[in-house]
DNA sequence: AAAAACAATCAAAACGTTTTTACAACTTTT
DNA sequence: AAAAGTTGTAAAAACGTTTTGATTGTTTTT
């Protein structure tokens, strides 16, 4: 049925020349008569030779291959950086290897020991559980580029002033009981952005309440968790998300409570995912630069691979509020 | 900065030891004595040695990596499959490696042309554009699952039956008007379902149209084509999508265009993704059994690397209506 | 006390490539 | 017509492992 694939030798030994001519008719990079090249590569069709992919990795300590770490596709913001990813490497003629781990530590840090061995020339990881030392430690000896949707990269994402859009604009709508619903990584107490969250409630006499605020792990269900924690508490009038996926569970949750969106309750996501703009009401979220990022990601890869030198200044990226229907003004 | 990463005969130097000892205390195949073996560990973990993965693949010829090649994660459908992919393959402590090939026929051949150097033991094909034969022949000696989507495999998804679920649903609400977006392999004209359809009408005295069936891509942006196709030829009361993501689509046509769902346009989908219950009004859909269709193509992936014959007869997988709010009764 | 068995380690071959050096057989130069 | 250069091909070494057979000592058997 399926015999054993043919090698360089046997290609070699059909055509009556050795390995190394073969070789180089393949690579071109020796001149090989007319005749006997036709004659190798009539052969290679017929034997279907396929250089084995192993032994030319290990000969040129290259695979062409980077390692994409990530918990799981199913979220849509993790799906388009991906499909992103998998555009913006095949420019370099890389190709993403993704590695899913689930949402365990332990297949995470499996997943890097993999990736650390030589499997991949390099390996970009999405995990926000995953710190850039941590990563950086499991890699070993290969170049790893981490935490893509933090500033640690070339690139500053101004979480904080985007913070004091939303609260602005929830406020100016008359909102005063916000819930917040975060990511692991993004929005969370100790973060920067919850200073601005508590001095925009200083200022605007707003008592800060930590039991509005939930740090879900951007799953629709941790989205529906996070209302079900603040309803058990007191009444809000709006959410906002650390991600779409998030704000997706909030619109199940009100659904399934009656609660009409966005009469009852306003609601404002992170990322604008397509289904944002699907979804009824559309949701008002903000615009994830996802190309900019994942440019600037696989530029800083790049660098790492030619061990160059990274290149310094930061470039800030915008992340305008789109305002669609899921936020109502009751002032 | 980085440095070179160690090897096998380093540690084997450092140590004052054959490379062959080093190896047999890794892998314990033959007995090494307490001493060296402590020694040879400790240096190890001081040299922060990782075997080489190439080599070992070159030398054992077995990788336990699996390419899985597919469109692209955006589309919740595919996102749900492949993290069961890699959940089910860690059963067998194997890993997916996952190429996303984009929507162009061209890379989807590279894609398999690089799996099949060798660079994993099998693959399993997502593509709906690539027939089972011609994912054979590009795999050249490395077994492939194909088209699992399909009855190609020991399971049988009994579409047939589905699609007159679907038709008589929509006939017992009222609905004479119908419009059909199917994915690129299903649901199409000369398919076996397509007979189903005729059928169907032909009982009920319908006359078919067959400008009332538009063939998507899966992608959001094709619900919204094929709606615009509908729409400009005659008036429709319903319309069923050969995937989620495509009547999300309809969701979009509708919100823009500002016909109301169920009200005016009944909506049925095919997948059951959880945005399908998220959706407003939550999606009328089909589940799709992902998880036994999953464990299915990997064990029949396992008998192929195994060499083991394919175990006959059929299993029969139900593709249940999950009755949600997208349809509307209008008799 | 010699023979046999055993324990622990080493040396060499192999996996399938690519690359470098070497070597023929022709051409061209002087 | 000898020296020098070209051209096409072969042989060998290397990449980092694993595995097999060989080789030491050491211990047990007879």
């Amino acid at each position: 049925m399926r015999k054993k694939a043919a090698t360089i030798v046997d290609v070699a030994k059909a055509v009556g020349v050795s390995p190394s001519t073969v070789s180089h008719a393949l690579s071109g990079k020796r001149v090989i008569s007319g005749p006997v090249k036709e004659k190798i590569f009539e052969t290679i069709r017929e034997l279907d030779y396929r250089p084995a992919f192993y032994a030319q990795a290990l000969k040129n300590s290259f695979t062409g291959l980077i390692g994409v770490v990530v918990n799981e596709c199913r979220n849509p913001g993790a799906a388009l950086f991906l499909d992103g990813l998998a555009a913006e490497l095949e420019k370099f003629s890389l190709k993403p290897v993704i590695g899913l781990t689930g949402l365990n530590h332990a297949m995470a840090a499996e997943m890097f020991r993999r990736f650390s061995t030589g499997l991949v020339d390099g390996v970009i990881n999405l995990l926000p559980q995953i710190t850039p030392e941590e990563a950086e430690e499991l890699c070993g000896a290969i170049p790893v580029v981490t935490n893509i949707r933090e500033s640690s990269i070339p690139v500053l994402l101004d979480y904080q002033k985007l913070t004091r859009d939303i609260l602005e604009y929830f406020y100016s709508m008359g909102h005063r009981d916000i819930g917040y619903i975060t990511s692991p990584t993004r929005f969370v107490l100790e973060d920067p952005t919850a200073a601005v969250m508590k001095k925009f409630y200083a200022e605007h006499g707003i008592a800060f309440d930590g039991k509005l605020v939930y740090t879900g792990d951007d799953s629709i269900e941790s989205g529906i968790r996070g209302m079900d924690q603040f309803v058990g508490h007191r009444r809000v009038t709006a959410v906002f998300c650390g991600n779409d996926q998030m704000a997706f569970g909030v619109y199940r949750w009100a659904f399934e409570h009656k609660v009409r969106i966005p009469e009852e309750l306003s609601v404002i996501g992170f990322d604008n995912v397509p289904q944002a703009a699907t979804i009824i009401p559309p949701l008002t979220t903000a615009r994830f630069p996802y190309v900019e990022i994942v440019e600037h990601t696989v530029k800083l890869l790049m660098a790492k691979l030619e061990k160059r030198q990274v290149p310094p200044g930061k470039m800030i990226l915008e992340m305008p509020l789109i305002i669609r229907h899921s936020v109502a003004d009751i002032s």
